[in-house]
RNA sequence: GGCGGGUUGCCCGAGCGGCCAAUGGGAGCGGACUGUAAAUCCGUCGGGAAACCUUCGCAGGUUCGAAUCCUGCACCCGCCA
C-alpha cells in the first residue's frame, strides 16, 4: 500500500507519530503495507457523544480505510456497560442500561460520515453486545477467564494503579471483555489488527494474547499517542468542558474556535495527527506560522479541514465567515444584517422581545455570565462589551439606537467569548 | 465482627463554639502585555443592589450562637479478627 510518490502507509504514520507502541514493529509495516487486512478500533459509549479526544482513533481509522484497509468501527454496547478502569484512580458510575444502548445508536451515527460503508473496503459497524451478550457465566469463566493468569492481570499498570485505592471485579474484568473482542472479530471478520490510545495498551495486548491463547493468530496491534498540549492541560477541555463532535453539544462555531485558538507549539502536532494534507503542505504551514505566527494560518487551516470533516464543508464554512465578522477588523455596523444574522447564529443567538433591559440582564439571558453578581463582576473588571464596546455601568438600559441593524446586538466577554442578542 | 481515622465550595486542602461565605493552592473567569497564542503580573471566584439568605456527607439535638460539641444514619479509608 503505497501513495504514488512511493510513500507507504507506514511511513507516513511514522512521521505523523502516530505510533506510540506495536507489537513487532517489522510484522506491523509488513502487515499494514501489504495486502488490504481488516483492523478494529473500539469506542465504548460513556457519553452521548465522542469529543475531540476521540478523534485520534476516528482519523486513523479513516486513514487505513483511504490506504485500502476495511475497518470494524465497534461500539461497545457491552463493554460500555462494565466501565474501563484505565486513565482514572475511581470506580466509574455505572449507567443504566438503556442510556447506554441510547448512547451506542448515538456513536454509530456519529462515526458514520468519517467512513466509507460500500465499495471493496467497506466499513461495518459491530457491537460487543453481540456476541457478549449472551454469553453465560460459566461459558464466560470456563472459555475465556481460563485463559487469563491473575498474576498479570493484576500487573497491568491500570490495575495496579487501582489496587491501592480499590477496584470492583467488574472494571477488573473489563480488559478479558476486550480481549475477547478481539478473539470474536478475528474469528467472525478476520480481523488481524487492532489499534487504540496509548491508555489502551494492556487491554490490546490482553487481546493479542489471548487470541493467540486460543490458538488462532497471529494478530497485530499498534497504539496511538496521547495528545500533549505543551502547557500541560488536558487536550480536548476548552472553556467550560469538553469539545464535542455533537452540533448540539458544542456549536460547529465553537468547534472551529477550539481548534482557532491551539497554541503555536501544539499545531505541528495537531497536523500531523488530524489532518489529511501532505507532509509538503504540512511542513509549508509550519514554515508559515514560524514566519508569520501571529497570523494563525496552520490553525486556521486545521480548524477550517477539521471541521469540515466532522461537521461538514457548508457549517465549516459558516463558522469561518461568523469568525471573521466577529474577530475581524471592521466595524459591526459595517456588516448586512444577513451577515451580523448568520454570525451570531453561530456564536448563539439569544432573543428578547420589547423593552430593551440593562445590561447586567442582558449578559445573562445572553447565557455569557451566570449571574447578576457574575455580569457586575464581569462588568467593573472591564471584561464586558456591547457591540465592541466596553460597558462601564451595568445599570444602563441600552438605547434604541444600540441596535445594529434596527434589532441586533454582540455581546462579548472577555477577548473571545460572543452572543447575539436580537429583538424581534 | 472489633478498634481507629475520615466526609468542607469545581478539585486539593485548612478551620475544630462566635471575629467563617469559611486561610492557602490549583482550575476557571476578567484585566494589562500580545497575535482570538504562550509566559508573566494584577484582580476575581455561593446568591442578592443591599438588608440579608443558602452552604461545610444526611437527619435530629445542645447552645444566646455550630463547619466546629452530642446522637443516629450513610459512604470511604486504615489496623486487628
Amino acid at each position: 500500500m503505497q501513495d504514488n510518490q512511493g510513500v507507504t502507509l507506514v511511513d507516513d504514520m511514522l512521521w505523523r507519530g502516530l505510533i506510540q507502541d506495536s507489537t513487532d514493529p517489522d510484522e506491523l509495516r509488513k502487515h499494514l503495507d501489504g495486502d488490504a487486512i481488516t483492523f478494529y478500533v473500539g469506542f465504548d459509549p460513556t457519553a452521548a457523544s465522542l469529543h475531540v479526544g476521540n478523534l485520534m482513533q476516528v482519523v486513523t481509522a479513516r486513514r487505513l480505510q483511504l490506504a485500502g484497509h476495511n475497518p470494524l468501527l465497534l461500539v461497545g454496547g457491552a463493554t460500555g456497560q462494565i466501565g474501563d478502569p484505565g486513565g482514572r484512580s475511581t470506580e466509574r458510575q455505572l449507567n443504566p442500561q438503556d442510556v447506554t444502548a441510547g448512547w451506542v445508536l448515538r456513536i454509530r451515527d456519529q462515526l458514520t460520515p468519517f467512513m466509507t460503508f460500500d465499495g471493496d473496503n467497506a466499513a461495518t459497524m459491530v457491537n460487543n453486545l453481540d456476541w457478549t451478550g449472551e454469553l453465560s457465566v460459566i461459558d464466560f469463566l470456563r472459555d475465556v477467564g481460563k485463559h487469563f493468569p491473575v498474576n498479570k492481570m493484576i500487573a497491568r499498570d491500570v490495575v495496579k494503579n487501582r489496587l491501592e485505592t480499590g477496584i470492583s471485579f467488574t472494571e477488573f474484568s473489563y480488559q478479558l471483555l476486550q480481549a475477547n473482542d478481539f478473539y470474536e472479530l478475528h474469528s467472525r471478520h478476520d480481523c488481524s489488527l487492532q489499534f487504540g490510545g496509548s491508555d489502551q495498551w494492556g487491554n490490546i495486548t490482553a487481546g493479542v494474547d489471548y487470541v493467540r491463547r486460543r490458538g488462532a493468530g497471529p494478530v497485530f496491534a499498534f497504539t496511538t499517542p496521547l495528545v500533549l498540549k505543551a502547557d500541560g492541560t488536558k487536550f480536548g477541555k476548552s472553556a467550560g468542558g469538553a469539545t464535542w463532535l455533537d452540533p448540539t453539544m458544542t456549536s460547529p462555531y465553537a468547534f472551529y474556535q477550539f481548534w482557532v485558538n491551539a497554541d503555536d507549539r501544539d499545531v505541528p502536532h495537531y497536523l500531523r495527527y488530524f489532518s489529511f494534507k501532505t507532509r509538503e503542505e504540512i511542513e509549508e504551514l509550519e514554515k508559515a506560522t514560524a514566519e508569520r505566527p501571529q497570523a494563525r494560518l496552520a490553525q486556521k487551516e486545521l480548524a477550517f479541514e477539521i471541521t469540515a470533516l466532522v461537521h461538514g464543508e457548508e457549517e465549516a464554512n459558516q463558522a469561518v465567515m461568523a469568525s471573521q465578522a466577529l474577530f475581524g477588523r471592521g466595524s459591526l455596523s459595517d456588516l448586512s444584517a444577513d451577515t451580523l444574522r448568520a454570525a451570531l447564529s453561530e456564536a448563539g443567538m439569544t432573543q428578547v422581545r420589547g423593552e430593551l433591559p440593562t445590561v447586567v440582564a442582558l449578559l445573562q439571558e445572553a447565557g455569557l455570565v451566570k449571574s447578576g453578581g457574575d455580569a457586575r463582576r464581569t462588568i467593573a473588571e472591564g471584561g464586558a462589551y456591547l457591540n465592541n464596546e466596553r460597558i462601564t455601568d451595568p445599570e444602563a438600559v441600552i438605547p434604541e439606537s444600540a441596535l445594529l441593524q434596527g434589532r441586533f446586538l454582540v455581546l462579548r466577554k472577555g477577548k473571545r467569548t460572543f452572543a447575539g442578542v436580537e429583538r424581534v
